[in-house]
DNA sequence: ATTAGGG
DNA sequence: CCCTAAT
């Protein structure tokens, strides 16, 4: 969040002289940006995604190690908003623009729902969403998870959709229309690749002044990194309560824990093998292999995670690539964040774990499997309603929350890789033989197994060396507030710079905030056309050159002794 | 804990 | 964004 509150005190291109405005900082306030949490509890569900994810994927060939690893990696089919009446008395969405600072995202629902569908026909690849694509980003590196034991390597491209779906629906869907007498076996999720980055969104405090264009944020930088850098870090920037953190104005970072989703794609995938390995030797990685059905194995095809209510305020004022980015950062947050799994078989749940797939009527030759549903839940906390007033203070308190825009948001996994997928295998032809179940695994283990696993001390380790922050890219209505903030406070008090203009924006760190004026020196610097990213004015970048240009000069007059009439002067020109 | 600068 | 050295 971006508060201009140092902005009344100065006006346009005023500047003070450092010695003014720094306190002692035993004197300066104080804030927790990080808070521990327990690692486990916040890995379970993308565990688990990780978990189920892989072994889906890998049976098929394909793997969506992109996904696990960041699984920002989604691209947004349509969207529609409804808006509940029923639901109570706020109006959703603050069109009017004129409260922006109150915007935010947060989910309504108690918990969210993957549907899960089994499929066996080639159209299967039908979105529930409506026709009209309207992509947002996705990655385009290609990670290689390298996997010890039996050196499993996957290279294939995830490919995810998320779509808000046109219609509100609280019900899970249960396929009526999806003749069930037989599965393929392409449970995939592939990431698709358009060259357009995504993170986390931040949602901007101030809007009026908000880009015109759809910003497109990339980073290429981020695939070498992902590629090859040994990731370090702790447990920070974790926070117990996910939910909260939209209400906060998505202060929170969520770093994507990319290591020790490897790790777990690793075991998920080997114990896959391995298990497969018995079945099919020398289909290592599933590329093109023609599975033979194996007895007494289910086979299913997860198409869509169901994900519904998840409220969305945002001023109308704001861009259209904000809006896709806030919807992004809500379904990273419900992946990333403790849920567990749920079964449902025909609209009821499966609450004992210890049953057969048999006993609940999952099986290979009877006609459940189309109303089969996963459904993701919240793994420990209660309800995630908390939340806090917009201002950012007390955090803990209650809102009415659910008084919002009831969207679906249907994460639907899809393949259009034939590579992976000879058309054959895609036919209805062997439709019976499909039905007879590959995935051995998967299955199994998301109604037996426990999801979060306690981890090795060498595997914990590991994790915490994969924390890395998710990319957060500044908004023209943050870059206008550091802007204005460095004009006051100069380019070397970024922690009062901090205090300043992004108290409340917890994510942003007075580090960041150096780094985003170290790019926005640079990028004032370059052509138009090598920028990237969200265009940024030329007004502000201008901005940018002024500023920087008086307080490095500034600069250099503190350490060689200057006039009074130097510093006079230069205050008048500014 | 901050700052400054390279990676 | 991360990492480090130096304050």
């Amino acid at each position: 969040m971006v508060s201009h509150k140092c902005v009344e005190e100065v006006g346009y291109k005023s500047y003070l002289l450092p010695a003014n405005a720094r306190a002692p900082r035993s004197a300066r306030k104080r804030r927790s940006i990080e808070k521990t949490i327990s690692e486990d509890d916040n890995m379970c569900a993308i565990d688990l995604l990780a978990t189920v994810a892989g072994h889906l994927s890998f049976e098929s060939g394909s793997s969506i190690d992109k996904l696990i690893e960041d699984h920002r990696v989604v691209t947004q089919k349509s969207v529609k908003e409804e808006f509940l009446e029923e639901e109570k008395p706020l109006m959703p969405v603050a069109l009017s623009g004129e409260d922006p600072y109150q915007g935010s995202l947060s989910p309504c629902g108690f918990s969210s729902v993957i549907t899960g569908k089994v499929e066996n026909e080639a159209d299967g690849f039908s979105y529930s969403g409506g026709s009209d694509a309207c992509q947002v980003g996705s990655f385009s590196e290609d990670i290689k998870p390298d996997i010890d034991g039996d050196a499993v390597v996957l290279d294939a491209r995830p490919n995810v959709v998320v779509s808000l779906g046109s219609s509100s629906r609280t019900e899970v869907p249960s396929n009526g229309n999806c003749s069930s007498h037989g599965v393929r076996d392409d449970v995939n999720l592939f990431s698709r690749d358009d060259d357009e980055n995504f993170s986390g969104y931040i949602h901007p405090r101030v809007t009026k002044n908000s880009p015109r264009t759809v910003p497109r944020i990339g980073d290429r930088r981020i695939r070498k990194i992902l590629a090859s850098r040994h990731w370090k870090g702790s447990s920070r920037h974790a926070d117990t309560k996910p939910w909260r953190n939209y209400y906060l104005h998505h202060q929170r970072s969520y770093p994507i824990k990319k290591r020790k989703n490897f790790d777990h794609i690793s075991d998920s995938i080997t114990d896959d093998y391995r298990l497969r390995t018995k079945m099919h030797r020398g289909s290592r990685k599933g590329q093109g292999a023609s599975f033979v059905a194996s007895n007494s194995h289910v086979k299913l095809r997860i198409k869509s995670f169901r994900v519904p209510e998840l409220f969305i305020e945002i001023p109308e004022t704001a861009t259209v690539g904000s809006l896709k980015r806030m919807v992004m950062e809500a379904v990273s947050t419900l992946l990333s964040d403790g849920h567990r799994v749920g079964l449902m078989v025909h609209g009821k749940k499966v609450r004992d774990d210890n049953k057969t797939l048999h006993q609940t009527g999952i099986s290979q030759d009877n006609t459940h499997l189309d109303s089969l549903d996963f459904s993701l839940e919240p793994s420990s906390e209660l309800p995630q309603l908390l939340t806090s007033h917009p201002s950012g203070h007390a955090s803990g308190e209650l809102l009415p929350v659910c008084q919002a825009a009831n969207m679906d948001i249907v994460l639907e996994s899809d393949n259009h890789d034939s590579a992976l997928f000879p058309s054959d295998s895609l036919g209805k032809n062997n439709v019976t033989e499909d039905s007879k179940a590959m995935i051995p695994v998967a299955l199994t283990e998301l109604a037996s197994r426990p999801p979060c696993r306690k981890l090795k001390r060498s595997e914990q380790q590991q994790q915490q060396a994969a924390q890395r922050r998710i990319r957060r890219p500044f908004s023209v209505a943050e870059v206008e507030a550091l802007v204005q903030a460095v004009e006051k406070l100069g380019t070397g008090r970024w922690r009062d710079v901090k205090l300043c203009a992004f108290e409340d924006a917890d994510h942003r760190t007075y580090v960041d905030l150096k780094d985003k004026w170290k790019t926005l020196v640079h990028t004032a610097k370059i052509s138009p056309q090598q920028r990237r990213g969200e265009p940024v004015p030329q007004e502000l970048l201008n901005r940018v050159l002024n500023a920087h240009g008086y307080w490095t000069q500034q600069q250099m007059q503190l350490q060689q002794p200057e006039t009074q009439s130097q510093t006079t002067e230069a205050l008048l020109i500014l």
